[in-house]
DNA sequence: AATCGGTATGTTTTGTAAAACATACCCAAA
DNA sequence: TTTGGGTATGTTTTACAAAACATACCGATT
């Protein structure tokens, strides 16, 4: 009878890419979603200890291979300005969430047949 | 009617993890698979520009986290040694692969109808 | 008992990505 | 027309993982 004496399961990690590079992976996704509740990308970096440049040059990147900006700055303003998630931008966060919620459902039912 | 302007995918990459780590990723099975036609760390490692350290510790981890080691040394014998790649060794990469097709096949039918 | 290429491991150096710092510019609101 | 907090970038510093180097030990083979 077969028996496995340690615990194994199947991690998987997602990106969506576009044909020239990675266009978005779950970092990605977060930070959009914390620019989205926080109103600019200083916070919505902060928020999860990233830095300005580092989440200025991944918005950069993402706007760059997607259709239309994801993310479009405001300037001036009470507050000095922010920036704001587009409609684009939410529609990739939920389809972010929605593919990466199939392939784990999938790959957990692989889980449990996991024997080695 | 929906026209996607750039052809998007979806990357995924996977690791088998025991409880308290992760156990076996695609690196981890090239370098199983390179010291079982190499017959050596050493030579194994070097195959995939990879320093006999990071090669070592990396079997030194997969071996503690397996039921029994993937991977055996071999001391003296013409040439000095080597090292094998065990019975369970074999099984580990096999069922790698085959989780890593099922789940790209999967991944790859979604990609089909991604629109963003 | 000498040889040989490996294993196992500590120590030092190097390369590079990330963080930190600095600053010019932007413009609605007051 | 000044204020304020952002954006957009260049420059410098730091941290840390990876590579490189060094070496003691191993044991079948000859």
């Amino acid at each position: 009878m077969r028996r496995a004496a340690k615990k194994y399961s199947i991690d998987v990690h997602i990106w969506i890419k576009e044909e020239k590079g990675h266009f978005l992976g779950k970092g990605r996704v977060q930070l959009l979603e914390n620019i989205k509740s926080e109103g600019s990308i200083t916070r919505g970096a902060k928020a999860m200890k990233m830095s300005y440049r580092q989440a200025w040059q991944m918005i950069e990147d993402m706007n760059k291979y997607a259709n239309e900006p994801l993310v479009e700055k405001v300037l001036g303003g009470k507050g000095g300005g922010g920036a704001i998630v587009t409609e684009a931008g939410e529609k990739a966060i939920k389809l972010f969430y929605t593919m990466e919620e199939k392939i784990k459902k999938y790959s957990n039912e692989l889980s449990k047949k996991l024997y080695l």
